[in-house]
This record gives structure tokens, sequence and C-alpha cells, in this order.
DNA sequence: TAGATTGTTAATCGATTAACAATC
DNA sequence: TAGATTGTTAATCGATTAACAATC
């Protein structure tokens, strides 16, 4: 067996070890023990060779003959990639994305936390309703280093979203998905995942206009 | 030069032309009349090579010398990709997410219109303020087919995207962003973008987690 | 044991990067 | 013209696919 390196995974197969990750989930729960590589490929719309490949990065962990054992793997690939740890993430801009977010049930079941909300408006913080405890947007840096906020979403307007970051990285985040109609350059150190829904539009349309599929 | 075919435009280049069409559409709003392919590939982080080469997918364009005309390159590109032309959408699913949606203003400026609303539960329609029609969930392929909507959100609850999912194609809606918790296979001939918040977090925490940057 | 499936090496494929003649 | 930048071909790089011996 040979010892795997922490940054020796390729970029495509750190997004597909998250897919398998969450398939594997789901089989934990529906109490599946073993899959093959050919199963999880078929589920997931990639070849075995490339499920087997992937899951090699993280080094070795099926039986040859029976496949993978799933809680098995599942905490293997959790352990290397840190989804075993339950992490805090805060939502930044609390219009109507980011107060349907902030509520969102799907976070909690999957070892994520939101633990903080920010605006900058102190009126708007007056009249949500949740769970979550909320601050004035001035207060982020603080905020989020107290608590040790590791991961933000961003759902303010476009001229406020570098500032916002710049408060967030300050106080110690360092992944943000923003959700932002302004794409966010990733600072040093800090991941950006920007979801830009025109974008998303954009790119169907382009995909229906080739008549690709 | 040679003729380009519309379907030798390979996936990469699709989603690296959909970033420069909205770096140029900026431009053009600027002002900016002319950029070479280094200005392109320093403002999107990728190589001026490769910029070349995507743009050259569609065909000569380019001004040796000078660069690329940007509201040519622009309208060049809208024509590939089907930008220029104006596409109607709607909103499956009316919880907070889906209403934020339906009432976002960024659609609009980008030649797209939600031109409907949907609901399962028709007591949620009445308690909605909208400008945007909505319909109960089982008209959905009707009103989909009536208005001509070509793409759509999806954001009902897990239990809800197949059915949802299949009326819509039945009323021949061909694109779907789907930001319910439940991954949608694509429909043959429909394509589907599947936008989930806790798959996003666990792509960074992987990222953060192996180091990568 | 026989059947099945892994881990790993080799072959293929495709995309990115580099280079440069052609062009403005 | 001289300088700059394109379009396109060639070289490199990396990922996917294939194959198969090792293993349960």
């Amino acid at each position: 067996m040979k010892k795997p390196k922490r940054n020796s995974v390729p970029g495509p197969s750190v997004s597909r070890l998250c897919h398998i990750y969450s398939l594997l989930e789901d089989a934990v729960d529906q109490g599946v023990t073993f899959l093959s590589s050919r199963e999880i490929g078929e589920k997931l719309g990639i070849s075995p060779h490339n499920v087997r490949k992937d899951i090699n990065c993280l080094g070795e962990i099926g039986t040859s003959g029976s496949g993978y054992e799933t809680s098995r793997l599942k905490a293997h690939i959790g352990e290397w990639l840190g989804f075993n740890l339950g992490r805090k993430a805060c939502v930044a801009g609390l219009g109507n994305l980011g107060v349907s977010l902030l509520n969102s049930e799907s976070f909690l079941a999957h070892q994520y936390t939101i633990v903080a909300g920010f605006d900058s408006s102190v009126n708007r913080l007056e009249t949500i309703t949740t769970g979550v405890p909320l601050f004035p947007a001035r207060e982020i840096a603080a905020v989020v280093r107290r608590m040790g906020v590791e991961l933000a979403v961003l759902t303010v307007p476009a001229r406020e979203v570098r500032e916002t970051a710049e408060r967030l990285c300050e106080g110690g985040v360092r992944g943000i998905v923003n959700f932002s109609p302004a794409v966010l350059a990733a600072p040093k150190g800090v991941f950006v995942r920007n979801i830009d829904l025109v974008g998303e539009f954009r790119y169907l349309t382009a995909l229906m206009e080739l008549g690709k599929g």
C-alpha cells in the first residue's frame, strides 16, 4: 500500500469524493452495509475505475471480492476530508434569501451549525424571528473570532460583498459560499464558491443552445 | 478560418465563455471598447492562450494587434450561446427561498424573466405578495407549455422534487436549477444544475482540510 | 475452491500551455 | 514600419479509462 499524501488528491477527485460521501450517508441510513465500486459508480454516473481511483487517493480501504463497507468508508472519507467534526457557520446579509438560509434545517443534520447571523441594518435585525443569535455587521470580525466560526454564507447586496468578506476573513473564516450578485475573488488562504443564479441560467442556456446531451 | 461546429465546444470552454460574457457585459457598461486576451485572462484567472482558444471555438473574431472589440465579442458569444434572446423562467416551490428568488431583481437585467410561480399549497399561494402570477402545482405542465417557459428553479421539499421536475419537463422546460436538498438526475434532453448548500460547505471543508490553496 | 472485486500499473484521451507565423 | 496581439499548430500535462494480477 502506498502512503497517500494530503495534497495528492486531484481537484476533480475531491469533488467526486464529496458526492460519494453523500451517497454513503444515505446507504448507512438505509442499512446498506456493503457497496462495490460498480454500484457506487452507477448511482453517481461515473466509472467504477474512477470510483476506485478516487477512493484510493485516501489509502487502501476496500475488501477484494466484497467491495467497500459503507460505514467504514464513510468514516474514512470523513476523516480525510474533515467531515467528522461539527463545524460552525454564519450567514451574513439577512434579506429574504439570508433569512431563509438561516432557518434552513438541512445543515444541522450534516454536522454544520449556523451559530450567528449578521446584517448592516439594526432595524432589520429586530424584525427577524429566529433561534439564531443576530448581530450588527460591524461586529462580524469579533463575533466570528469569539465563536470560532469557520464557514460563512454571503447574501448581501453587491456593493457590500467585498467589505463583508474582509470582515469575515479578519475574524478567521476560511470558507465562503457567495450567493451575492457580485463575484468574490478568493482572499489568500480562504476558499470561495461563487454561486450566481444568472450564471447558472446562462450555463444551462448555453448547453441548450449548443445541443449538448 | 476554420468553420466552427456547435458541438465542438468542450465543456470547460462553455463554462469559461459564460464568465467571459459576464466580464464583457461589465466592460461594455463601463465604456471599455477593447480588451486583449491577456486582460481578459487576468481578470478571470485563466491563461491568455486559453482565452483565445475558447473564443476561437466560436470562430474568428479578434483583431491582431488590438485585441477584441468588447461589444462585438459580447454579441458574438451571446449569439452562439443563446444569450441574446430573452428567456422565460419559473419558480416551483414557494417557501422562503422560492419567494426570495421570485422577487429577485437580478434576472430581468440579464434577459431572464420570471413569468410564473408554483406551489402545491393553495393556502400558501394566497399569502404571497408578488407581481408574478402564481398557480397551484398541478397546473405546472399546462401553464409552462402555454407560456413557453424554458427554465425553472426548483425549491420544493425533497419529497416533491421528482414529481415537480416531471411536470416541468412535461410542459417543455429544458433547464432546471435544483436548490432542493435532493439530487435530481437529468431527464433525457433536459439539463440540470444541482446546487446543494451542504454540498458546497462540504467541498469547502475538504479544500480546507486538504490544505489546497 | 471459484467467483467477485479490489489496488495499481499501463494506455488512452482530452484539455491546457507553449510557441510562432500571420496580421493589424 | 515597428509593436502588439491574434489564430493555430505542436508539446505538455493531467485525468480518465482499460487491463489484470493480487486478494478476499
